[in-house]
DNA sequence: CGTTATATTGAAAGCAGTCAATAGTCGTGG
DNA sequence: CCACGACTATTGACTGCTTTCAATATAACG
């Protein structure tokens, strides 16, 4: 079970140890909430199956999506500091978490000095995860956003041993477009587009990626470089 | 000295240990890297004087600003779980950091719980931190994205007890264009802008909030509501 | 099977980027 | 101490990408 939940490198005794802290899970219906903005934290979770996506409210009301949640991935690390949620988490379909209680993950990780290098390993990984996000962002425009949206789903479904061509785009449009600070029409016009050259191929949520090197161009380039991998139309 | 790189509450006996851990600094002149990105991860390093910018390469070889450090922040963080620097850090101007080795501070963090949940603390605090700059760019206009950058200055200076409202911009307009993902020539229209209406003052890198009030409202707005703090001229 | 939410596509407007020219600042060496 | 050159910053004009508004089309759900 702890191995499912937190894969890190532990002797038999020691995984009992964290075995006996995870032992709840979950089983979380499409739109039902992990946790709320300014619940106390008292849990990380981590994806066993399904998708979860994270948002914040802005001042006025706004929706801002954060993070997608895949499998195997830890949500609740930015609690820590605050001993509250910051975000929103709402399952995109059935899905099931490990509950990990933070205050005995920390009392154990101070005697199973592996464990606690892990969890210092995983928050180092979230924060770089974050700054990529940020180097994205505002410095890439609209097409390559969504390339490099596209890749980095394609990185983590592969990491856990699924198709890193094919996979399922759980979130909405919406979502996406939200995530990536684009409109809807853009997202779904750039889609369109990308499909029409046969970079990807769309059924609704399915996406197969065909040329994953023409995705690869599109991020790398400068925002207004344009020599795309489009060799293919007429 | 631990007080100073590494604010936490120790009794007087682990505040000996953790010093003897940090026993160097070093002044860095102007100019000159405290480490490079692909360096081998061997030490965090706080900054007691002065202030750094870190930056990294794209794959075509443009600078992207990824970080600003201020008085009493910590750098090094996201490199813990690759145990190599991501980033180039570059002193702005002549520099104090403390240079703590991680290897070291693990181990002690391992006796002494309440640094390891001051690290704890620290690594999601930075989380949070990039997810909010997250938050801001791609989401928000130039103006909003410039205002947001001048409160969160204010903020950290004012929390180190220094003046919220009066400081010293030691970073260019071209690096504070990079970060925010602008041109130069849109961060020096605002500012020129913000000057203008009087909700700041500029003296070439010394700044003056005239109008927080202000600041927060064109943060707060969407992206494309107008309606701006602005009654004074004429 | 109908109703609502989500997605696609088109046309027009606006914000920010690029190009270009000028002004000001900093550091170095005469 | 001043003068030169290089770098940084400011301001203006124009282009273009992305948003917004609007209209369908398609899918999801009860």
């Amino acid at each position: 079970m702890a191995q499912l939940c937190l894969p890190v490198g532990l002797n038999v005794t020691e995984l009992k140890q964290l075995d006996s802290l995870i032992q709840k899970h979950r089983l979380i219906q499409k739109g039902r909430f992990i946790y709320r903005t300014g619940d106390s934290f008292t849990h990380l979770y981590a994806i066993r199956s399904g998708s979860v996506k994270a948002y914040t409210l802005t001042s006025d009301g706004q929706i801002q999506m954060t993070d997608f949640f895949l499998l195997g991935e830890i949500m609740g690390l930015d609690a820590i500091a605050t001993k509250r949620y910051h975000s929103n988490a709402v399952a995109l379909q059935t899905t099931s978490i490990c509950e990990i209680p933070f205050h005995q993950l920390e009392q154990l990780s101070l005697k199973i000095p592996a464990l606690q290098q892990q969890l210092f390993r995983l928050m180092s990984q979230e924060i770089t995860s974050e700054q990529n996000l940020v180097t994205w962002l505002g410095r890439k425009n609209a097409e390559q956003r969504l390339a490099a949206f596209l890749l980095n789903l394609s990185n983590r479904y592969h990491q856990r041993g699924f198709s890193a061509t094919e996979f399922h785009l759980s979130m909405s449009r919406t979502d996406i477009a939200n995530y990536l600070g684009l409109a809807v029409e853009t997202v779904s016009r750039i889609l369109s587009k990308l499909s029409e050259q046969k970079t990807i191929a769309i059924d609704k949520k399915f996406i197969r990626i065909l040329d994953m090197d023409c995705l690869h161009q599109i991020v790398n380039v400068g925002k207004h470089d344009s020599l795309p991998c489009i060799a293919h139309h007429a």
